[in-house]
This record gives C-alpha cells, structure tokens and sequence, in this order.
RNA sequence: GGGCGAAUGGCGGAACUGGUAGACGCGUUGGACUCAAAAUCCAAUAGUAGCAAUACUGUGAGAGUUCGAUUCUCUCUUUGCCCA
C-alpha cells in the first residue's frame, strides 16, 4: 500500500472537476434550485484564513445539496474596486486594473487548490467594464425613479485618504481605513434615497426567518423608527422669523423647556452670515465629527441669538434660541428643545451657559420634591411640576397624552423619525464605478444618454496627484452631449454600490443588454444560502436589500424585495499573539516551544511574551498563510481542520496541533481504506451484520442531520466516530454481508467535507457513477437492544441492556431478578415513571 | 448607559422535543515497538474516597417549577458583540 500522496491526487481531481465542468450549472426546471453564496473575496492578494474558513462552509453545503439533488449555483466573483488598490498602484507606480487583475489571478488559483466546487464560468469582477456598464445603467433608471438624488450638504471627510466617509465608516471618529481624525466639509454629493423604504426595509426583516436574530435587530436598531411629535415653536424678535419646527420623541417634558437650540446651519443662520462671532462658532462646529457618538462625546458649545421661543403649553415662558453644534440640520429639522433635566446633552449645555434646569419627570422610587443633579434623569416615571399633565406615567402614557393636547390646539402634531439616513453614494477616488452623468455650463445636471455607456474609467493616469485623479483629467471630462459641450461627474461610486447587485449577476453572468436575465433570476433568484462575516450586518446587507426594492419600485417585471432567503454568518478565525522584549509583533513562524516555553526562533535564550488570542491580522502578525498550509498538508486536511474545532458561527482558533492531527487522520483513514477494500473484495458471507447495518443508519442519519443544522464541527467528530467504528470492524469481523454498500454509504457522507479524499476511494472501489446522497432506513436506526437506565428517586442506579420497544412490565419482571434489590429492598414503592426506550424513575420512601 | 448573546474536564467542544452530562478531538499519563528517538499502536483520563465493586460531588452563583433541569422561570456575577 502507497502512502495517500494528497498532492497527486488532489491535482487530479481538481483536474477532473475543471476538464469535465463537474461544478457548472444551468436552469434545469425538472430540478429544485439551490443558491449557494458566500460573500465575495475584496483581491487584496492572497486569500486568508477567514476565507478558507467561508468557502470551506459554503461548499460543505454545495456538495451536500448537490447530492441530495439540487441544481445548485455556487458561484465566486470579484469585489474588484476599492482604495487599497489605488494605494497600491500609486506606492507602486502601476495601474490599479493591473494590481487587481494580478491579485485576481492569484486568489482564483488558491480557492482553485481548496477543491471549491464553485462554477468558475460565471466568474465577475466588479472593475471589468461588463460589470460596470450595468451598475451605470442602474444608476440612471434610479435617476428617472428619483431614487437618486444630489445635495450639498456636510459630509465626513476623511483628510488622509481624501474622501467622503458614511456615518457607518467613521470609528470613534476616526476614518475606518485611514484613522485620521473625520472633519465636516460641505460638498455636493449623490445620495440614494434608502430612507424611502425605511418601513418597508423594516417590515422585511419579520419575515427573514432564517437569518440570526442578531443581525436583525442590528438593521432594525439601524433604521431606528423611533414615534414623536413635530412642535411648531412661536419665535419673538427682532428677525423676520416667525416659527421653528422641531422633533422631539419627548414632548411630555415641555415643562422643562429651558432653550431652543437650532443647528447652525438652520435657514435662520442666514441672518448672522456676516456676523465674525457667528463664523468664527461656525468653524468650532465643523471640528465636530458628524456622527452621534462624536457630538455625544464633544463638548456642546452653542451661539445665542436675539430670538426668543414660546412655550407652547405654557405660553407666559419664553426661552432663548441659540445655534449648537449638537444639533445636526439632518436629524428632525434642525431644530430641538431642549429639556436639561432629562436629555444629558442639554444638560451639559444648560450647565455650560448657566440656563434653567427644570425637573419635570421623578423617578418611581423618588418623591414630587426630586430634583436633578449632577446629570440628567432620561429613564421612566411619573411627571411632576408639569401642571395638567402632573402624575402621568412616562413615557409611556405622557408622550401619547401631550400630543393629542398639542394636535387639538393645531401647535404641534404626531409624527414617526427614522434614524435611517440616505446613502451617500459619491467617493473622490479614481477606482470604482464612474457615475454615468455630466453638467452643462450652468452646473445643470444631464444625464450620460444611455446609448453612450459605458462611461469607461480612463487608463494610465497620474495617481500621485491630491485629491480625486479623475479631476485633473481634463481630456477625459470634457463630454459632448446632443452637440452641447458638458463637463463629467468625477466622483465614482461607492464600492457597497457594486456589492448590491452582484449576486443577481451571477444568474446571468454573460447577458449583454441588462444587469441580469429575467428568466434566469426567476429561477435561481432568491440566493438560498448566503454566507459571510457578520461584520457585513448592517451596511452590505441593508444596501443589499434596499436595491432589491428600488430595482422593484415602478418595475412591473421585477418582484424580488429580499435577496437573501437565509443568512449565515460565520465566526473569525483567531491566532495566540506574540511580542519580543522590545514589544514588536512576532509571526508565529519566527516562534517556537522548548519546554513549555515559547522563545523567539533567532534567539532561543529570549522570553516571548504571549498575547491574548485574536482575529488574525497583518498588523499583530499573528496570520497562518493559506498556501503554505495547503501546500504541507493538502486542501482535504485543511477543510477538515478549518470546521474540527468550533461551530461555524463561533470564532476557532487556530492551533497547529489540530491541523496535524487533521492531516493525520487522512493518513489514517487511507490505511482503513485500503484495509476495507480487502474486507469488500472478500466479500462471500449472506449474514447481515446487525451492528453495521445500524451503526450505517446511525452515522447517516447523524451526520444529515448535522448538514441541516450548519453542526458542521460535530460532522467531524461523527467522522472520527465513523473512523473509530470502521477500524474496529476491520479487527474483528471476518467476513458480513453488504460491506462494500455500507462503506460506501460512510464515504459518501464524507465527501461534503473532503471531496478529493472520497472522490479517490470511491474511484479505488470501481464506484464511477455518483451515487446521491445515501438515505437511512429509521426502522434500523435504533438499536434492537438499547440501554435502559433505572432510576431511583431520580439518580442513576442501573443500566440494562434490554431490548427496544421494552414494556414496563418486561423490565419490573427483569429489574426483580438482578441486583435492584438492595435498593428496593424493605422500601415502598410510590410510584414509577416509565419512560419507553430510556428510562425509569422509581420512587420510593427512603 | 441600552440591546442581544455566552458561561459544561487541563483545552476546543458534544448532549434529539426536560430523560444515562462530558460524544469527538487536542493535551497529559502509563505501556508496546526501538540500541535510542520520532512516527505508529494499545490503555487510562471530571473531582473526591477506595485495591475494587461502588459511593458522594459536579454544567458560573443562588433560588424556583418538575418524578427528573446543561436544557424552562427569576435574581445575581463574569464575559463577548452591537449601538451609544
């Protein structure tokens, strides 16, 4: 016997799968569908961990439905445009198309070596022209919807990388890729109008019943419909202003009311242009990120204008207004009342410019005298010092009472707020999708005529130049449009853009005319199984299923409003972190153990210091290259390692020891292989063997079982119990009846996990046609003899072997006869409950 | 601060609808093979007591429901993630 050479034989079913186009796939309507999908791979250059991790999961699922007689989709794209590419090209002098389309190359040929049964025809890329010129079209139908839209408005800005950041984008205000501190700056920006369907993203999610609880309570936390009352205020001055709007979720603590504050950029701030103390509060403003968390934690400051406000429920109380940064012209109108005593950041401001703090609400546990203090009291309980609303339950009853008072007296009236804000979809980059429109000399918006797509991106650019690329190219911008001379959009669109739509591309990869083929997502749309990071919850997600709908909106051909029928997301994988004595990261190849000790491999007389385990990372070092793993252990072992240890959706850690040991039980299950092929060929027996038969159904009917419910790390300890089983079998029984069926049977089960491996032996035993996926029979599943467990007064006294299906009358007769009688004996029974095929409790007087 | 989850041997983890807790793997210990080591194979492995049969304790802590709770309910502790 050979030792099992998983380089060889892995090339050649990989082979085998790439000549014969085993993984292609085709509308076949006698057939149920399945849409297998993970998300699709950024090319930053090589593939990682977490990757092998996603797509390991995905084609475990691939094969499995394959086999049980699916048509399945399974297939793999490109996330192509992205800045690390621009950085790339420019540190390198190269062009970004090249960079990527070199990464692309490289990646396919590694999840190639994973033995993915992935349909490599219908593989895209986002940065390829036939991808793009979609996209454009889309953005142009949207454009007629008025799904789209451009406004000038404050944006995040990110003054390192140069571009325009969402909200979901800025951390702790800082840019999520750069980490440079997120200015304001006005610019004028394409947004989608997502807002639109905030009810009817919402709404969707109750009916998402395959996807984790999690993510949809973070989208629904996202959109964040929170019911309240728009309140007109009456304002008093000198300024031709006669009201302010605002919103407010608390319109039951108005006998708080101690200010009015107004973003500044409120139309009012219209009268204090050239007011220096006003411009020069302005600039304090934009310092302040955009963001909820940087204007919680920044410090509110505020600039007091003329104007008064009225009370509206207490008319004789007038109030100063003034602009604050903490007021944002996009939440509400740009306007809020502020109620120290119970909002923390008015209170600060209250406290700050020395204004009346007035407490209108008392915890339950306080009396009518509590009063405020230190900070503000936002929770539950009773109004006080608020007149007729006095002893009203907040908020749940105040906030209903106060706005029928204030609807009846025409001041003020219901009203429900999302947090959900449009997607601004501009980016100042050169790599990504052009959007498809150009303004005329007036700075009118036209858009691109439909039969001049592609706006193609153009090539050998100087990337080094400040700011957007595309706008130093004036060749390129200069457009003629009808005969009329027009300047072109330089922005390019988000890439979250591109990763709306690919999954409805891959049904028809190759179509020319649209996006996609009617025919083709009606039968393979929605994506049944979608797999990825949850990092991805909200925002990659709710584009997705936003675009779903705008695609639908005015669309009488359209009717997919969610994408993604079931959601998976899986857990990272983690690595042990390491330092030297000068605190720089250390790989976990340039350590190594002697004794319980782990030392530095340059200097084995040096102490490395051990961190925590976490996600892998470039910048800890603490990463395990793919290839080199596939390379020393081959593709089958690592699948089988990748699952081994931690459920999918919890993170795994990375251990060497298991990833041997992976690779070892390869080896050994060879040694088995070829020692069953011996047991199969010898075959003469007609007696059954009972024990096999049902040991067959058992692992069978596990190990399906296991599939359905994504067990995937409690398939491979079924298989080593399958293993365990097989090599005791092989010890002692000569020679049964339908062992090579059984084997058979086994194997099959494994091929989800280790496809090249089973392939091989089924291939070694003569098998040739695929066999589907096998079926148990549930009359063998259980045992005929079965273990019965005797309890006594609820604790575990006995185990009988006695046969299945047992009454209780069988076993009373069989317990009398053994060794029951030392704890039965001189006792009175009280009562026995019998539970058939597990157990009996007897209770008895101690 | 709010929301959602998690807690089981030395470690990762298993346990169908409330019914034998610790499957399976790693590690550890002992043994076989070997001049020796590696590899491989065999055995043991929750804790305490015992030569042993066995007994008691045991799923973060405390209560409750139940004949019976890792599983259901309540309180608390620790911890993770998301939002602030």
């Amino acid at each position: 016997m050979e030792r099992y050479n998983f380089k060889s034989i892995e090339e050649k079913w990989q082979k085998f799968w790439e000549t014969g186009k085993q993984f292609s796939s085709k509308i076949d309507k006698s057939k149920k569908k399945f849409y297998c999908l993970e998300m699709f791979p950024y090319p930053s250059g090589k593939i990682h961990m977490g990757h092998v991790r996603n797509y390991t999961i995905g084609d475990v699922l691939s094969r499995y439905k394959s086999l049980t007689g699916f048509n399945v989709l399974h297939p793999m794209g490109w996330d192509a445009f992205g800045m690390p590419a621009e950085n790339a090209a420019r540190d390198n002098k190269l062009d970004p198309k090249v960079w990527t389309n070199k990464n692309i190359e490289t990646m396919k040929s590694q999840l190639k070596k994973l033995g993915l049964s992935i349909d490599w025809d219908r593989e895209i890329s986002t940065c390829s022209e036939d991808y793009y010129k979609h996209q454009q079209l889309f953005f142009l139908e949207l454009l007629e919807k008025g799904l789209v839209y451009r406004k000038e408005n404050y944006v995040n800005w990110d003054p390192v990388d140069e571009t325009v950041l969402a909200n979901e984008q800025v951390i702790d205000g800082k840019g999520w890729r750069s980490g440079a501190v997120v200015e304001r700056k006005k610019l004028s920006q394409w947004f989608f109008n997502i807002s639109k369907f905030s009810q009817d993203l919402l709404d969707g999610l109750d009916n998402l019943d395959n996807w984790p609880n999690k993510v949809k309570t973070m989208q629904k936390n996202w959109i964040g419909k929170s019911f309240g009352c728009e309140i007109n205020f009456k304002i008093e001055g000198d300024l031709p202003v006669d009201n302010i709007k605002c919103f407010t979720t608390r319109p039951d603590t108005l006998f708080g009311f101690s200010f009015l504050a107004i973003s500044s950029d409120h139309e009012i701030s219209k009268f204090y242009k050239d007011d220096k103390e006003f411009i020069n509060f302005k600039k304090d403003c934009a310092k302040t990120g955009t963001t909820e968390e940087a204007i919680a934690v920044g410090e509110k400051i505020g600039f007091k204008t003329d104007l008064l406000a009225v009370n509206p429920i207490n008319p004789s109380q007038k109030v100063p207004v003034y602009f604050a940064n903490f007021v944002l012209m996009e939440y509400g109108f740009g306007a809020v009342f502020g109620c120290p005593a119970h909002d923390q950041r008015d209170y600060e401001f209250a406290k700050k410019y020395k204004l009346e703090i007035k407490t209108v609400v008392r915890p339950h546990n306080e009396d009518e005298n509590f009063k405020v203090k230190n900070e503000a009291y936002p929770g539950p309980g009773i109004l006080i010092n608020s007149e007729f609303l006095n002893g009203l339950e907040a908020p749940s009853k105040s906030v209903l009472e106060t706005i029928k008072f204030l609807e009846n007296k025409k001041i003020g009236k219901k009203q429900i707020n999302y947090r959900l804000k449009d997607w601004g979809v501009s980016r100042q980059r050169y790599w990504g999708c052009p959007i498809p429109v150009a303004y005329d000399e007036n700075g009118k918006t036209v858009p691109i005529p439909k039969s001049m797509l592609p706006v193609r991106l153009p090539e050998n650019i100087d990337l080094t130049v400040k700011g957007n690329p595309l706008d130093s190219q004036d060749d390129w911008k200069k457009v003629e449009i009808e005969g009329r001379k027009m300047t072109r959009e330089t922005d390019t669109l988000d890439t979250f853009v591109c990763s709306s739509w690919y999954y409805l591309r891959f049904c028809s990869p190759k179509e020319k005319l649209y996006g996609f083929n009617k025919e083709e997502i009606d039968y393979w749309m929605p994506v049944d199984q979608y797999i990825g990071g949850v990092e991805h919850a909200i925002l990659h997600l709710l584009y997705s299923r936003f675009f779903m709908r705008a695609i639908d909106y005015k669309n009488n051909d359209f009717n997919i409003k969610e994408p993604f029928q079931s959601l998976f997301t899986q857990g990272m994988v983690c690595h042990e972190t390491y330092k030297d004595k000068n605190n720089n990261w250390l790989s976990p190849d340039e350590v190594t153990k002697i004794k319980d000790k782990i030392v530095k491999k340059s200097d084995t007389s040096e102490l490395v210091k051990v961190g925590a385990s976490e996600s892998m990372s470039k910048s800890k070092k603490n990463v395990i290259d793919p290839e080199y793993i596939i390379k020393n252990f081959g593709a089958d072992s690592v699948r089988l390692f990748i699952l081994s240890d931690s459920p999918p959706e919890k993170d795994v850690q990375w251990s060497e020891q298991g990833m041997v040991s992976s690779y070892k039980f390869i080896q050994k299950l060879w040694v088995l292989h070829n020692e069953m092929k011996i047991k199969a060929s010898k075959e003469t027996s007609k007696n059954l063997d009972n024990d096999f038969e049902e040991f067959t159904n058992q692992i069978i009917a596990k190990i399906t079982h296991n599939l359905e419910k994504f067990n995937y790390n409690v398939i491979i300890a079924n298989m080593y119990e399958a293993y365990n089983f097989l090599a005791n079998f092989v010890k002692t029984k000569k020679d049964v009846k339908n062992i090579k069926e059984n084997y058979t049977k086994i194997l099959t089960c494994f091929m989800p996990v280790i496809p090249h491996f089973i392939n091989e032996c089924l291939d070694d035993l003569g098998i040739k046609n695929n066999l589907g996926w096998p079926k148990y029979d549930k009359e063998i599943l259980d045992k005929n003899e079965i273990n019965f467990v005797i309890q006594i007064n609820g604790k575990k006294r006995i185990v009988l072997k006695i046969n299945k299906d047992s009454s209780e009358m069988d076993i009373l007769d069989i317990k009398k006869e053994k060794n029951m009688i030392k704890y039965l004996d001189n006792k009175k029974i009280k009562k026995v409950i019998f539970v058939k095929n597990r157990l009996m409790n007897i209770l008895i007087n101690e």
